[in-house]
DNA sequence: TTCACCTGAAAGAAATCTCTTACATGTGAA
DNA sequence: TTCACATGTAAGAGATTTCTTTCAGGTGAA
């Protein structure tokens, strides 16, 4: 249920957004499908797309493609119940998961 | 208390970084000084400055240049005892407070 | 003086993120 | 058929982030 490192990087990074913060409010208030989200927010569709997908990516909201009443093809988003608990040890604990970076590792210099 | 939508959105944008994530963790042992970090940690003091910058300005963490017992200047820096509480209702509340985006407001198109 | 340590900051390359415009798909109703 | 709605994706400009290299200052000790 904790996030390792990596995914706790990738989440923070979605969440780093005024937009994307807008969006997370927003459906925190009910699912709602990509057009009207478009429209209401003020920003052209594919823009609101990416920032979806950058979402969902993080796991922080769910997509379904659903068919409306009259035959539409609707793509609903949703919240997931998330809760980041963010303090120095938490981080502390989430770094020792995180993807070694192959270059500033103290590695032996030997035997290359 | 409770950090603002801008705030909340600096500290975050601090947090999804691997490498600042490291620093936090490792300042969460104990204060440290520039040098000594950036040796241990093995990358470039110049870039370590730019990452303790970014997490200071976040208020993540708090630094204080010092005199060592031989007269030479250390910078040490520490942890600030942050905990953000990360779901869907708190960013709601957040987005509040956000800075309005001129752009995508509403506004009424007349009276330029 | 020269060396080893500490600090800060500027310049530029490379990668990533943000956003717009444009194109292509599908449906039901007029 | 054409319109109004829905979906997705690709191409490119512009801004920001990340990182290296280079320069500048300071201290105490050899």
């Amino acid at each position: 249920m904790t996030p390792t490192g990596d995914e706790l990087v990738v989440m923070l990074a979605a969440l780093a957004n005024p937009l994307r913060l807008r969006i997370v409010a927003r459906l925190s208030g009910g699912r709602d499908y990509v057009s009207r989200m478009a429209r209401d927010i003020g920003i052209s569709r594919p823009l609101l797309h990416m920032h979806l997908q950058r979402l969902e990516a993080a796991g922080l909201i769910t997509g379904s493609l659903e068919l409306s009443e009259d035959g539409k093809a609707m793509k609903y988003y949703e919240v997931t119940d998330f809760h980041l608990q963010l303090t120095a040890s938490a981080v502390a604990e989430a770094v020792q998961t995180l993807t070694p970076d192959p270059d500033k590792s103290p590695a032996s210099k030997e035997q290359t």
